[in-house]
DNA sequence: TATATTTACATAATTAGTTATATAATCAAT
DNA sequence: ATTGATTATATAACTAATTATGTAAATATA
């Protein structure tokens, strides 16, 4: 089995799983040596009743880490063995099961075998320089905190962000500017006027007018656009920032916001300002963490906008 | 999910279950956020082909540790998918199985969510304090080495031969001294005159001419005797040595040996004697464990021996 | 007080493996 | 050349869990 050789740690699951059920055969063979009748699978649930007393099957099934059904199947096949039976409650729905005087006999019976399983495990850990158990303990925790999906996920998006381009606009994106950017508007507010004129001509409101216009590219494929208008010789406006909902949370918009913030260093702006509405909170996060703060205002372009922020670039700092 | 606190490390099949099958949930969700059209448990199989190209079913069995009928399966439903394919063979019983062009693409295709796996692994085992991967390498090599079952084995017959009691006989032995002893001799030989003297009437034939007879108990249960006969002031010799076959492997041979032995020297005796056959290795083995040393005799008291074996007990040191 | 929701459990279907067994091809030994 | 053993694979049946779904009882809500 040279497997694991050539795969490395990503199969570390299937590895487990052999040893699993590597050890799963074991435990059979160690159940059959003491010719006591029982099955292994009914361990767990044995167990906590034993040590815990009556309990509902959800409560057992909680305390053993199994499914509701999982339990609800071993108690059948333990009462039908006479280990275990249904003790009555108030509550009709609930089954409330507990040992049988035979499953008490067989708990105290069985220990011997429990005795011998944990020195020969002690043994054999003893034996090793590494601690299994431990670390068995360790992942679940580790787990608990923030699941290996999510944690790949992460790996996922660092590594597109590092493929994200951010490229000056040019006319063939026309299209890919307008879409992006009607598909977010219109899924929160309604499309205006001043909304149409940017979309539909940016050379020539944007770009002839001594703004700027940024693409990100994902692949050869727009993911999200952001333009920099300019307002007078030393204020600039963010604005048109869109990112396409699929390609979201992998840092498109904080690159296309710094990109626009350099670009305005650049053409000699000491601040820039943005329009925005409160509702869209990421949005505002992201502004935040640029370095935009609130500030008050009475002209809006726009009926949808409800704060007003701005960026003093000689305070400016890279992040 | 208290269980593993409370059942301790004898518990440990059941904890890597559950952990085992945590995992395997967290990679069917990373196999659907790569939108690759791929089933999990295929991994392995594809994993090889990719590897080390064409191969054999159970070629591939031995490289993934599955059973053959498990490639079979996984085989069957990647032909289906198209990712691999039959190669004819000379010999018409095998299945030469390698990946398709699609195959191959794929293996390309999904070395990013490899990437991407491993380095989410990776961040989280730098998190813990406990390798996982390697505690699990050597999980694997000393269950080679000994399986968990050998080890739960050896302590159990260590615990049992302590409850093991050896103490003179009483008549209420005579049948289980005689049936123990029929049992073996009629299995390997056949019985004989002398047998049958010293079986039926032990008082007469062993105690009163100044031996010692003793019985192994295990829980109230005669599981083995042995006697100690008188041949001359110094001389005795260790005979009917008997250990039922179910109780075997409990050490009882080397207790009735030693506690005979220990009578020996209390009688006087300056050695002990005793005739056997080769045939019986384990038993010759015991006896050179007790310090006995083969020697010659022409004298035979039965038709099955052909070794004589002494203990020259002024040399005799207690091991 | 009627109705909707939630809870506790049972049942059915599915899953990813296993062991046991069948079958055909090949090899070895008369 | 025949027979028996071995090998390579396929198929069937089983296992120990899961998820999905159904149902009755209890609780919350209008």
């Amino acid at each position: 089995m040279k497997l694991f050789e050539k795969t490395g740690k990503m199969a570390i699951g299937s590895r487990m799983r052999l040893l699993t059920a590597r050890l799963a055969e074991d435990v059979n063979n160690i159940y059959k040596l003491y010719e006591i009748d029982f099955s292994p699978k009914w361990f767990p649930v044995f167990f906590a009743l034993a040590e815990e007393g009556k309990q509902k099957i959800t409560e057992i099934a909680t305390y053993i880490g199994h499914s509701q059904p999982s339990v609800t199947k071993i108690v059948k096949e333990m009462t039908t063995a006479g280990l275990c039976a249904h003790f009555k409650s108030s509550d009709k729905r609930q089954n409330t099961v507990g040992l049988t005087a035979k499953g008490i006999a067989l708990s105290v019976q069985i220990l011997p075998q429990y005795e011998d399983t944990h020195a020969a495990v002690e043994t054999l850990m003893a034996e090793a320089n590494h601690d299994l158990w431990e670390a068995i303990q360790e992942w679940e925790m580790l787990l608990e905190k923030k699941s290996l999906f999510d944690r790949v996920k992460e790996e996922k998006r660092r590594r597109e962000s590092k493929q994200i381009k951010i490229i000056p606009y040019q006319d063939k994106y026309l299209s890919d500017f307008k879409s992006i950017n009607e598909q977010w508007i219109s899924t929160y507010f309604e499309m205006e006027e001043g909304d149409y004129r940017l979309l539909n001509e940016p050379r020539k409101y944007i770009l002839d007018k001594g703004g700027k216009l940024f693409v990100a590219l994902y692949k050869e494929k727009v993911v999200g656009v952001c333009s920099l208008l300019k307002i007078d010789e030393h204020t600039y406006e963010m604005a048109k920032m869109a990112v396409l909902p699929e390609a979201q949370g992998r840092h498109i918009g904080w690159l296309l916001g710094k990109k626009i913030v350099a670009e305005a260093l650049e053409l000699g702006a000491t601040r820039v300002i943005l329009e925005s509405n409160t509702a869209l909170k990421a949005a505002i996060k992201l502004y935040e963490k640029l370095g935009f703060k609130k500030v008050e205002s009475p002209s809006n372009s726009y009926k949808r906008v409800d704060i007003h922020m701005e960026l003093e670039l000689c305070t400016y700092e890279d992040r």
